[in-house]
DNA sequence: AACTATTTATAAGA
DNA sequence: TTCTTATAAATAGTT
């Protein structure tokens, strides 16, 4: 058993700890370790190149667009006998302006992509690190604006719903039911990958269970129901 | 784990005994070693990319001339990032295809793009109007979620961190969701009960979702239906 | 291809 | 960023 208490981070990987292979949130964290994993790869590279006698091109770009590279011989020389070996090579008229422009356009698109998908991580709940605690009130509140205008959209659908009042009312209420066991049961799940580490799904049975499956909303025709077995399990 | 200053250089590597950075002669065992190493340098190379959100592309080519390459994303979008990074390189390629490269290029980035927007706009409870109910609760089980994450983080910030004070609120958390499903995996027994009778599900019960499979992972062969009313919330 | 004894790489922490 | 240290991984030499 690898009960041990362990630290924040959870998974698997080499060092004092184990950890899990997914973007590292903290951004601290995120550039120390891409220091130093980077020169143990381009370590490695070289390695490769010397030990095999292989032509080996590397090329890194961090997350803030820095470039880092490494190369046997030439990275030309890697890259244009990559090009070479992966397709007849071609040859034509060069409009050196159009390609500066949609190089332009790829740039400012990049950017916003990047902007856009942090902002998303927030709303998802992950990349807090770097919040104060007014951002977080602010991304609370627009994230509870958000669910009442959810929920104000479902009892509009429902109100429009054709069935008759009695069955809706408890089909409302098993779905509802459904449905918040489904969020404590990942809320669970979170929980216990910050606790305890990766993904132990079948580890003895601590006092928190993992889930290992979700359940559909509702019009599935195929009963199902919740079930948690909580109770009798040593606690 | 010796800490001594020899960073630079060849000296040894790992294993049964130490070897010396240098090509290895009998062909036998440099392919060998080529295969194991390769493969070592690649899986480096992908948990760079993923663990520090870096764009890594690596070609290798085999001392036979056999081509190995991985890159986070495509190689050629790398490559042609490296070449326009490496300024001056302006037309060393092929116009004609560059320029199509990189249309390509901001074609599927305006189409990331306008998704995530979508995606984005829904998150901010907007653009409701094609959801499905079932869209709907999906979308209200990710913000609740997201808000009990932000949740976290204030109380994180609220304790300064103290390592221990963290484990200790993750387990509460933990102990606290634990309770919440007990309650109702309880009042879901209740109501199937007094709806269904005893206990077998029947046909005409096709608004109740019989559980297919399981919370915990292993043992519980009983089933248990979760099951509606939750005191203290709206909707 | 497997198996391990060792050497490295590296996650945490300072 | 760099150093230290405990551990997890990679892998050299063997079987």
């Amino acid at each position: 058993m690898e009960t041990l208490k362990q630290k924040e981070h959870k998974g698997a990987d080499m060092g004092r700890g184990k950890i899990v292979i997914r973007r590292i949130d903290n951004s601290t964290s995120r550039q120390v370790t891409f220091s130093k994993r980077r020169k143990g790869l381009i370590k490695k590279a070289k390695e490769l190149a010397i030990l095999c006698d292989a032509e080996v091109g590397l090329v890194i770009f961090s997350s803030t667009g820095k470039l880092y590279e490494f190369a046997s011989n030439s990275l030309n020389s890697v890259i244009e006998r990559y090009s070479r070996s992966k397709e007849g090579h071609q040859q034509l008229r060069n409009p050196a302006s159009e390609v500066k422009f949609w190089q332009g356009e790829v740039a400012s698109l990049r950017q916003e992509l990047q902007n856009l998908r942090e902002n998303h991580r927030q709303f998802m709940g992950e990349q807090l690190y770097g919040l104060s605690v007014k951002e977080l009130k602010g991304l609370e509140s627009q994230l509870e604006m958000s669910l009442q205008g959810i929920r104000m959209k479902k009892k509009f659908d429902k109100y429009h719903s054709s069935k008759l009042l009695q069955e809706q009312i408890l089909t409302d209420e098993i779905e509802d039911l459904n449905q918040k066991g489904n969020i404590i049961h990942m809320q669970n799940m979170e929980l216990y990958k910050k606790v305890y580490g990766t993904s132990a799904v079948n580890s003895e049975s601590r006092n928190v269970y993992i889930p290992n499956t979700m359940w559909t909303g509702e019009e599935s025709h195929v009963p199902i129901h919740l079930q948690l077995n909580w109770p009798n399990q040593q606690t």
